[in-house]
DNA sequence: AATGAATGAGTTTTCATTCAT
DNA sequence: CATGAATGAAAACTCATTCAT
């Protein structure tokens, strides 16, 4: 049983790391079996097919994202630390992931399952997210660095952040922009609260 | 030679609407050829290679793309109006083109040419985008909007801004949340010139 | 002693379900080990391979089809009543079991050794059915309702008897046609009745 | 176009000598490619798959064996005659097609369209067997040596006959068994005839 | 200029069977 | 007895690209 979980988790991990070098597509299952030094077929007898495999794969890293960022945005104290916290501490995690995260994108018309599937752990993840950015924001106000707002107004300014954040997540995807990051960082996170007070 | 052209855009055509819907890997060589009404063969004596083909895409349909911005822009008066449109129109625009640009992320370590490609072209947008945000910037300042700012500044917040927008497009693409875009396009372009005024 | 038949029937009560429904080869020892609620392994404990649950799934099978009709028949006294009643009641039969009856064709080259097992068991089949019809026959005979034949003639008719039923069997197995049967088993009996007297 | 042709039925001709020799699943696509002298993928060329080849396969077998029956049957000239040749002459040419012919059994539940496309190959055949047979009976008549018939009856009796052919046909099939076959054919001839008179 | 023919190098998946515990 | 783990060998199918005409 302990010796399953061994096994099993022997296998995602070699598919985490060539997925993450590699991208989704660009893994085969061959290229998984020998990195976990099992044969191919071994890997049918622990999970359905590739897609599972990309599942598993998924949701783990997406949970030990959320963990770290969440982790490092709990130590600060005040809003404007923990937002600048939250954006560089994501960004910095995403690096590491980018193929990974990419897989978002790799949709096809003919991938639609993937995508359900992918769609439920990214929708786990966000409302996470949300609840940390609404609760860093409620201490901005009970901080008095913001207005006090009505719920729908908190919602949607969570919202509002995450997405903007989103955009310099993109820059690191897409672009590998993360050199001037600390500063743009301090720049939005200014902008932001200035704007939102 | 007039021929010549017609033919190249007539695949082009057909490669276009074929990507806009499947993606391009999925989108095979044999299933442009079908559409355009030739031979697989006859692709490869107008282009070296299915690279060349997705170039050509991409680079028409990301000037056609930014025309549409800019026009829509250059109608607006006012600051706030422009920079609404901005992110109105932008986000409208990609709805129609979500799997073309998907494509950033179809990168996989082997795909690394296409992508420097992908880059080039890719810059070429950012590069007319910037220039036009800046424009509306310094009519926001001379409109009074907006402080006077430094050279360096300005474009620094040219980059935050664009970064912003496209963590709403993020939305789009990967969610397909454009019901609540209005609403949220005037609150960000209301946040960010209250932030930076 | 007694919990390793329990075990080995239910294999084989396992197998001979999937067999039916799904073929031989379409069957697969994970099929047979899950349906059993057995380890996959521990199929080989009691069989040595595959081909071994297959005879003996057929071997009980074949047996119980040839009680089936033998019972039939023998419920009837007249040679007419008997003959229609072994049309009747043969392919009624082989209808629940048209796929394990199918098997006789599954024939690949490679497959020779199952088919020697196979051959094995439907000559005991056929062995047994030629007695019961020739028996019938004689009946026939000692009825008034068939000339005195030689031994070797009876032979003959059984073995043709047999063979035009046959006919009938491949009707249902190929085409499922069986809504005319009573009428064209009154015909065939009529014909053979009349042809032989 | 010729050349198409050439190259379509070498395939053909490569898949029709292996199947008939190692039945439809046994057979690979590798295989075929290899006695035809062309790549694997050159297969996929000019069939869709390789369910496209069976049919193929089949159609131009039931084609030829038909003709060579009706070839056979049309030179003699009495009831008689014409129903023995009929009956020696298809099972003669089944005993070449032997492994082919099974195929009509290689089904299972997931072979469906298989099946599908099967079943109006043979339906196409059956037809023409019948009105091969019908003329016969018909010229019977016309004969004397067979009582006038309703319509019908007639299509009944066909059928009939039909039908234990068929019956013979699968003695070949299962067992073989075609060394006292002139005999069979004679005795059953002279049943049916008698039984029908 | 156009194209039908051909293909190499992959890719996922299946399954009967063996082995260590 | 029982079984989870492991696997080799094969199978069907894909696709960008080249070549001869």
């Amino acid at each position: 049983m302990d010796n399953e979980n061994t096994v099993i988790q022997s296998i995602i991990e070699a598919a985490r790391k060539l997925m993450q070098q590699y991208g989704f597509s660009k893994t085969t299952m061959e290229d998984i079996a020998k990195a976990a030094g099992k044969g191919k077929s071994t890997l049918y007898h622990h999970f359905k097919n590739k897609e599972e495999i990309i599942d598993e794969v998924l949701g783990q890293e997406m949970d030990s994202f959320f963990r770290e960022v969440k982790q490092a945005v709990d130590q600060e104290k005040s809003l404007h630390a923990k937002l600048k916290t939250y954006i560089v501490v994501k960004i910095q995690s995403i690096r590491h992931r980018v193929n990974l995260y990419r897989f978002a994108m790799e949709t096809d018309a003919s991938t639609l399952e993937i995508n359900t599937q992918f769609r439920r752990l990214r929708t786990r993840y966000d409302q996470q997210e949300a609840n940390l950015i609404l609760s860093v924001l409620t201490l901005g106000i009970a901080e008095g660095t913001l207005h006090h707002q009505s719920e729908a107004d908190l919602a949607m300014l969570t919202e509002l952040l995450v997405t903007c954040v989103r955009g310099v997540e993109m820059d690191i995807i897409m672009y590998n922009k993360h050199n001037t990051l600390p500063d743009k960082a301090d720049l939005l996170v200014g902008v932001l609260v200035k704007g939102l007070s």
